[in-house]
RNA sequence: CGGGGAGUAGCGCAGUUUGGUAGCGCACCUGAAUGGGGUUCAGGGGGUCGCAGGUUCAAAUCCUGUCUCCCCGACCA
């Protein structure tokens, strides 16, 4: 634990698991899957949840939260639904020494409980719609764990809504796929492609599902929030219905949508490097650290007086800062530690620094002298202020950079085959499921999403050659 | 779930082949010196070897079972 991480290059997945545990996030617990999210961690979640809550409000969607357990009998009222979930379900068959009537299952995600309180409380078109939003933890009983990317019991929040009509319904998945790509881009300062994704690839009992999908940094895709047309089938299996103005007794058009703990394992893997985490100003827990520097008490006293006064200075500014105070460890120390831990901005203060009223700036993205600046006391907060908006913009920028360097426009399976192995790979799709298929058992690459944008006109699907008009992106998946 | 690897001090490991009662580095504690990129020296504390059972005078070491983690595949947010 002393020295560095596994070098990115050297071995990509335990350069993460290096990363995660050295920096503090998450530790592993005593449960096969199950993670610790340690303190530091939690912040940056705490950070991603303020930014997502803001959103969902401002979206018109109001908070609840529905019980862990649910009755197994619910999850055989969709067809698709419990075909999809039952493989991954924990299930609670004893409570209090007695053998239960009916298992409880835990949930591994929760619309068919609140599809059940929903046909409860749905009555008239007068109640619609409802936009209800939970964050919780929900378990699922996955083969392979990884820190934050999957693991057994995760934290997340689900949106449940039920409309009226179709076109809401709709228009409500799209504009949450929206407020996904908005927290992904400007907060995360991840570029995330928004899309659709194929039938074999959606959510089990959609209609239609959308993910938000990036791209690590060794290449491989990461989906990192979904979105769910569910049409009216929740609603046909669990009576969410309504009586229209005309007196008529219609079904509910619903929708969910989910963004997890995987976004940090995104946040960490889209902008990380050797030296370890690198977090967007925008969500990191501490955005300064303020590390002092002295020979002796001769030069403590004024320095600490400087340094506090800095760190005073910012956080009445709003930024948040940390100064490090610890006296066991030496600058040098510092450095690395608070560059393991991704804080985009560290500020050095010494004598020197003391003696011309001014500070030094080391930004963590840019290493080494070029990311160096000295700055005067005076407008401090507003050159930090400007500084943080920089670096954001920066390592967007960066990754945006690298997603493009690493994404190929192909015609041919050949070339399809090469580019996963180096990125995502844009491709004439005809829309079948066997094409789909095909090019996944002969690439070994699956089929991430039909961006939004597209490029519009036709071409050649690249599988069986039939007239398509439009694009799908393939790319190795986590 | 299939294949591979590993569980010995907080972390990383040696010791296991050839059973004899546990060691190294880092971390931690104390002191001194140091301090603008992972300080140095000295002294010190901490484990009974993942867990359960078995063989034996004696088990970290041999046997059986079990749990967990890591890597690679199939499944997934």
């Amino acid at each position: 634990m002393a020295e560095g991480v596994t070098p990115q290059n050297e071995d990509y997945s335990r350069w993460y698991t290096d990363v995660v545990q050295m920096a503090d996030m998450a530790d592993y617990a005593p449960v096969r899957g199950c993670m610790v999210i340690k303190p530091y961690g939690y912040a940056l979640w705490e950070n991603i949840h303020d930014a997502l809550d803001r959103r969902f409000k401002d979206t018109g969607h109001v908070n609840a939260y529905f019980p862990l357990f649910i009755p197994m009998s619910f999850f055989e009222k969709e067809a698709e639904h419990v075909e999809g979930f039952s493989p991954e379900l924990a299930v609670v068959t004893v409570g209090g020494g007695e053998k239960l009537e009916e298992p409880l299952a835990i949930r591994p995600t929760s619309e068919t409980i609140i599809g059940h309180m929903y046909s409860q409380w749905i009555k008239s078109y007068r109640d619609l719609p409802v936009l209800i939003n939970q964050w919780a933890n929900v378990v699922r009983w996955e083969m392979r764990t990884r820190l934050f990317l999957r693991t057994t019991e995760f934290l997340w929040q689900e949106g449940h809504t039920a409309h009226a009509t179709s076109e809401e319904a709709v228009e409500e998945t799209l504009r949450m796929l929206d407020v996904y790509t908005d927290f992904a881009m400007n907060e995360a300062a991840i570029p995330v492609i928004p899309g659709r994704k194929s039938d074999s690839e959606k959510f089990a009992g959609a209609i239609n599902s959308y993910t938000i999908e990036a791209m690590m940094g060794d290449k491989r895709a990461l989906q990192s929030g979904t979105t769910h047309y569910m049409g009216q089938n929740f609603a046909k299996a669990f009576d969410i219905q309504y009586l229209d103005q005309n007196n008529e007794l219609q079904n509910c058009w619903t929708t969910s949508w989910g963004l997890s703990t995987r976004m940090i394992g995104a946040i960490i893997m889209a902008h990380g490097d050797d030296k370890g985490l690198v977090l967007p100003p925008r969500l990191a827990p501490i955005q300064v650290v303020i590390v002092p520097i002295y020979k002796n008490d001769e030069e403590r006293v004024p320095v600490m007086e400087a340094a506090d006064s800095r760190f005073q200075q910012l956080k009445a500014a709003g930024i948040r800062v940390k100064l490090d105070d610890r006296t066991e460890c030496t600058p040098g120390f510092k450095f690395n530690d608070w560059e393991m831990r991704g804080v985009p901005i560290r500020m050095e203060v010494g004598p020197k620094d003391v003696a011309n009223q001014s500070v030094v700036l080391a930004r963590r993205d840019i290493p080494g002298r070029d990311g160096k600046s000295f700055v005067s006391w005076a407008d401090l907060e507003t050159q930090i202020s400007e500084l943080l908006v920089t670096i954001q913009k920066a390592i967007f920028d960066k990754a945006l950079a690298f997603r493009e360097a690493h994404t190929y426009n192909v015609e041919t399976i050949e070339e399809l085959t090469k580019a996963v192995d180096d990125g995502f790979a844009m491709a004439w799709w005809c829309g079948s499921r066997e094409c789909e298929a095909a090019i996944k058992a002969a690439t070994k690459s699956t089929n991430r999403c039909i961006p939004m944008d597209q490029p519009g006109g036709s071409g050649k699907c690249i599988h069986c050659g039939a007239e398509s008009t439009e694009k799908a992106i393939f790319g190795k998946a986590y």
